[in-house]
DNA sequence: CACTGCATGTAATTTGTTACATGATTCA
DNA sequence: TGAATCATGTAACAAATTACATGCAGTG
C-alpha cells in the first residue's frame, strides 16, 4: 500500500459514514479522526477528484456552489480491500523525546518545562477525548459504528493516561537530579568533540 | 523551527555523544533513538554536508576510506539552541486506528486481528526497550546522560504498557461485538453512499 | 574469489505543507 | 456593510523515501 493509499482510505472511510463536502470532510478529519490521524487541506481536494476520475467517488449537485461526495458501490468495495490491507507504520518523531534524550545539553529546569507542558497537552487531550466519547455514545445515527469508534477513543484514553504517568515519574526524577547534579550550562565545555 | 532543523537536531544531538562516521550515526539512530525518532538514510549524509560547511560539525581523517565526523565547539552551542526551541508535534497517523475506526467495513474478526498483532508489536517493543535499559544503565561512560536517556525509555514503556492494556479491553469488547452483531460481509450492501 | 558488512554519496520520485486566490452565504 | 464562515481549488516549496551507484576491507 503506497502512502497517498492512505490517504484515499482516510477519504473514502469518512464519507462510508455519509456524504458531505469537501471542506466538511477536512473538518470531519480534522475534528473525529484528529486523535489519531491527520490529513493536510492541500491533499484532500486532489484525492476527491482523483476518486472522482476513478468512479470511486461520486460528485452530487455538482454547479451548484457546494458539490456533495458520497461513496459509490465501487468505492466501499475499495475502501474495504484498502482496508484489509496491512496498516502502514508511521516513522515516530517525538520532538519532546529527542529533547530530553539529550536533556545534558539542555539542563533538568528545561526538561521539567517539556515534561510538565507535556503532561498538560495529555490531560487536554483526555477532556478532548471524554467530549468525543460522550458525542458518540449520544448519537443514535451512529449506532452500529460506535463500538468500532470508542475502541480508537479508548486508545487515545490510555495512551493519555500513560503520558500522565509517565510525566509525573519524569518530573520526580528530573527534581531528584537537579539537587544532586550540575545542570549543563552555556559556555560550559560539556563534552564535545573539543574541536575548534 | 523549520521541519529539518530536526533532522539536524538529532544529527548533532547523536554527534554530542560522540564523534562517529555517517554509517554509524545511521546505526545509532535507528537503534537507539529509533524508539521514538527516525531518519531516512537519504537524510543523513546531507546533512552532515550542510552542518560541515556551517562548522558546526568537522570532519576528520578526511580522504581515508572513513570519516569521522565530530561537533564542534559551535556545533554543541548551536545544538543547544536548537534543542532549547519548542517541540513540534508530529502530526499523528496511526494505520491500525484508522481502520479500527472504519470497523464496521472491515469487520470484527479482521479488527481483533489487528488488535491483537498491536499487541503483539508492544509486548516485541517492551522487549526491547528492557535491551536497551539495561544497555544504559551497564554503560559507565554514559553515566551523566543516563537519567536523561532513561527518561526517554520510561515513555515508551508506559506507552507500551497502555497499548497493551488497551489492546485486551479492545478485545474483549470486539468479542461481545462478534456475537450479539452481524460483521459487515464483502458484497452486502452496508450503507454505502446508495450510487451506481 | 565471492560474499558480507562498512562506508559515502546522488538522483528520481513521491509526499506533504503552506500560502495564495477566489467567491458565495450568513449573521450581526 | 463588514466580518466570519463555508467552499473549492492551485502553485510553490520543503521534506522524505527509495533506489541506485560505487568501492574498500575482511573472511571463509
Amino acid at each position: 500500500m503506497s502512502r497517498s493509499d492512505q490517504t484515499r482510505t482516510a477519504v473514502l472511510g469518512a464519507l462510508s459514514i455519509q456524504p458531505m463536502s469537501g471542506y466538511a470532510l477536512r473538518e470531519e478529519i480534522v475534528s473525529t479522526l484528529g486523535h489519531f490521524w491527520s490529513e493536510s487541506f492541500g491533499q484532500i481536494y486532489p484525492a476527491l477528484a482523483r476518486l472522482e476520475g476513478e468512479g470511486l467517488v461520486e460528485r452530487r449537485d455538482a454547479g451548484s456552489r457546494s458539490s456533495t461526495f458520497a461513496i459509490t458501490r465501487v468505492g466501499t468495495e475499495q475502501l474495504r480491500t484498502l482496508l484489509a490491507e496491512p496498516p502502514q507504520i508511521a516513522k515516530p518523531r517525538n520532538g519532546v523525546l529527542l529533547r530530553l534524550f539529550f536533556g545534558r545539553q539542555l539542563g533538568p529546569d528545561r526538561c521539567r518545562e517539556l515534561v510538565r507542558e507535556r503532561r498538560e497537552s495529555a490531560l487536554r487531550q483526555l477532556a478532548e477525548l471524554a467530549r468525543a466519547r460522550a458525542e458518540v455514545e449520544a448519537d443514535a445515527s451512529l449506532a452500529d459504528q460506535a463500538p468500532y469508534i470508542l475502541l480508537t477513543v479508548s486508545a487515545g484514553e490510555h495512551s493519555a493516561r500513560a503520558t500522565v504517568a509517565w510525566a509525573d515519574e519524569a518530573t520526580a526524577a528530573l527534581d531528584g537530579l537537579a539537587t544532586r547534579a550540575t545542570p549543563a550550562r552555556a559556555g560550559a565545555g560539556v563534552a564535545d568533540g573539543g574541536a575548534e
